[in-house]
DNA sequence: GTCGATATATTGTATATACCAATTTTATTA
DNA sequence: TAATAAAATTGGTATATACAATATATCGAC
């Protein structure tokens, strides 16, 4: 475990916040679990309980823990701020406007080139123009998103053309395509160092990789993504009938 | 302007904060203005700074105040007030592929107890069921499911009753009940040494955590289930359309 | 065994104090 | 007068301490 340094000019309570925090995210504190209490807190990390309580506090406020006065401090189940419902074929722009999120995104990549072995086995294709970006709402960053388009299928795109609209938006409008259906896997993941510090979050936290086949409706394929969510503010979600 | 009493049992810093409230609220202290110092506040109500500062800080966290250092505390302009999401975004119908597989179950343990918080909090009820099967597919074992059942909505339910049949089934054929619709979330999770080895896994292995809650069509819940599922062998698949 | 009192553990509230950090105001100086 | 330095103001962080309120465990009387 991490460990506090009073010397920083980062404030203890910060500090403590951020291995907590760390700690629900890797689940070495699990959901419905308790917590150590104030005072063992002050034991552990030697300071004061006030400082300690002020840590616990503000993951109170945001939602990440809960306490019951007697009893101790508990990891909030239900902490999800984002949760999302991909029911229809929607983008991510689209998705996320619907529920009044401020989205952004940020282009980290914007190459064309031959594809590797597992992006050509999804896609199809030899040749494909691969784009990063950064999905960001409300100021978060949720989201790391490579997505893999075929050469063929969408001549003339580039990186402005993308930077000025959502990628489904450029399918529909521009090319004229219709798309037709989508399949999405879900796994686990651990963030590697690089994906961390996109998404601000402490190294190998865990997260959800979402891999996507888009299909239009001659079954040509338009674009294969993968995409790593954040957990913590992010929770997948999905209403079954 | 009101008073504060140190006799009541209302909190201080809780009444400092309605005070300050009613202030706002009736323009007093105007949207944009300074508020009077934390140290004028000690003054004014013969209290702790500390105290002060803890009602200042819930109402900054509410939105209705903003501290910068050095300058002051200031009301918040009417846009910004209460920007606060809430966390229940509830959409519209999809759909999920639901595979079918031919499951064999090993039930773990059937209690009847309280509920934790956690549990509660899901279920709506104090009293439940609670089932610990392991899922097995193909002599895998595929996953750990944990199920609470409201002990008022299936009185005289067995463990010889579940090995006979499947819940699904119980719920519909037993008490005649009509399942509406579930909700499900889904998280990435490392094992705990008990789970990896039901799983036969290696040691804290990644895997999925379903979260799921089933409503009856009266909007009862029928059930809670937390599963635990390997990612190998496992992949969530969605159809969007 | 059951009920009730008691003790213990844990969070909640409140105070007093000290020093730090950022900003504004005032005084000093070139 | 303008630039600079010093002081005062104001919120930010941290400690130590005390007691209250609530939940849980323990023990004893019945």
């Amino acid at each position: 475990m991490k460990k506090i340094s009073k010397d920083k000019p980062v404030p203890i309570y910060y500090q403590l916040k951020e291995i907590l925090k760390e700690m629900i995210n890797n689940n070495v504190l699990r959901a419905g679990e308790k917590i150590p209490t104030e005072r063992e807190l002050c034991e552990i990390h030697d300071i004061s309980r006030m400082t300690a309580r002020r840590a616990v506090n503000e993951l109170v406020n945001e939602g990440l823990l809960y306490r019951e006065q007697g009893r101790g401090t508990f990891v909030e189940e239900a902490e999800a701020k984002f949760k999302q419902q991909l029911s229809e074929l929607h983008g991510f722009t689209e998705e996320m406007q619907n529920k009044d999120f401020e989205t952004e995104s940020k282009i980290l990549s914007f190459t064309i080139k031959e594809v590797t072995k597992e992006i050509r086995e999804h896609l199809q294709s030899e040749k494909a123009i691969a784009i990063k970006r950064l999905r960001i709402v409300d100021d978060v960053p949720l989201a790391i998103e490579n997505v893999w388009v075929p050469c063929e299928l969408c001549p003339d795109l580039t990186e402005d053309v993308l930077a000025g609209s959502s990628l489904y938006n450029i399918f529909e409008e521009r090319y004229n395509y219709q798309l037709d259906h989508a399949r999405q896997t879900i796994e686990p993941t651990v963030l590697t160092n690089e994906e961390s510090d996109l998404l601000s979050l402490p190294k190998e936290s865990l997260a959800l990789l979402f891999r996507r086949t888009t299909y239009l409706s001659n079954d040509d394929i338009i674009e294969y993504t993968k995409s790593i969510y954040r957990s913590d503010e992010y929770k997948y979600e999905v209403l079954l009938e």
